[in-house]
DNA sequence: CGAGCCCTTGATGCATTTCAACGAATGTGG
DNA sequence: CCACATTCGTTGAAATGCATCAAGGGCTCG
């Protein structure tokens, strides 16, 4: 279906992606004009693929709702997820003529999806937003230095512990509950562990009263503090 | 020093830095001579800092000669080495105010210190040279997810396998043969794990005839494709 | 030659994986 | 609505990989 502005998730999403700087209002909504003519937003199922690697990377997308997961598979089976996209994240940011991982839907998500080609040429007449974006590129490279720090730290639980404090951050909203948008497989091909490792995790988490675990999903960071305590140490 | 733009290296790094591609003779010309007027050349001693973690974000550094290490240490005492840089490789790709982790040289390097004022200036006058620079953030940040994906490798051995493979691609010059810049430590805190488990590691594979070790750092690679295989078995 | 540094190797204990069984939640067809 | 299958998560026990502790070897440089 076609970009449609008035949806709230839609502006949040954008307005998430520009940012709160710089842009004036006309360049703005001159922007706003041209993406809601020339792009879409597209409904994902669970499991469903937005693109495999090995795909042409023609488009970019930006999750308006639900959560994208970028994994890369071995031959021999074996998986790493390099992330978990929500909201207003952004995903495709390369010059990579292909991409080198995949995208996934984790549940029932809505994206925005723009052409690369709509991209260069917006980046051509709004420098703002190519300077934007550019923002955006070095920011994710730091993202992904910080999960590569994280890869290194010490032990297994204490890597789950800064996973939790980080969903609590793109998820919580403000409050100390959120729910899991992936599985505690998902977990532990992002944190490079075994399943039953992640699931220990929880299962001590819960048992030092760090966190609670309503159902599967459903996380509350107990002590926040203890936590961050706890994953640093 | 001010910048020699005859001393071999210095074509050699700064070649490697732009790519083949795009770039016209006379925007080539033009930028060489912003270059000798605007920026130097420096060099490091091993050990030597040419950023630390914190420090305003504000040069971007080619190196000449020599290898560089990108590392993040934790209060506690535990380290992360991001990257090992080599010549034309390129560092402070970033629109952080604040470097996120530091650099160090590894042993005697010559390093290009090129401010970002002048950088951003440059992009304005030439904008196949900020295109081009785009690109080496994006092919930065798909080395990283590379390295990310090495990280979540099952055993220590079988990383260790891939940083020798990727030394030899770099360091190698087609050849088989190569001298490590940096030490068994350095590799520990690269890969996630001990010193000692570097050293068996480098046992190991010596044993299963994949390398040879000359000294401690001077390596062969004997069976690229065993050991290829070994790495991601 | 001896000091210092880095690397290697061995022994031990702990963290994590692997294998296996079970439990909870969900969906399906009779 | 209830058996039943299926999927996903938890937990236990055994095996393995890795870190840690400790000692010793080799190289370099004064």
């Amino acid at each position: 279906m076609p970009l449609d502005l008035e949806k709230v998730g839609v502006k949040t999403a954008l307005r998430s992606f520009l940012g709160s700087n710089d842009l004036d209002t006309n360049t703005l909504a001159e922007f706003y004009q041209d993406l809601s003519r020339n792009s879409e937003e597209i409904r994902y199922s669970p499991g469903q693929h937005l693109f495999r690697e090995g795909d042409l990377n023609e488009y970019i997308y930006i999750p308006v709702s639900g959560a994208i997961m970028l994994e890369r598979s071995t031959s021999s089976g074996s998986r790493q997820v390099f992330a978990f996209l929500l909201t207003g994240n952004i995903l495709g940011v390369s010059d990579q003529l292909i991409y080198n991982f995949s995208a996934k839907a984790l549940n029932d998500s809505n994206v925005i999806k723009i052409s690369q080609k709509l991209m260069k040429n917006i980046f051509e007449r709004y420098p703002a937003i190519a300077k934007r974006y550019q923002q955006i590129t070095s920011h994710i490279l730091s993202m992904i230095l910080d999960q590569l720090f994280i890869m290194g730290q010490r032990t297994a639980h204490q890597r789950l512990a800064h996973l939790l404090l980080d969903m609590q951050n793109r998820l919580g909203h403000g409050t100390n509950k959120f729910h899991l948008p992936m599985s505690r497989q998902d977990i532990a091909d992002y944190l490079g562990m075994s399943l039953e490792t992640t699931s220990r995790g929880f299962s001590q988490l819960k048992k030092l009263d760090l966190i609670n675990i309503e159902n599967n999903y459903q996380i509350t960071i107990v002590e926040r503090v203890k936590l961050t305590d706890y994953a640093n140490r």
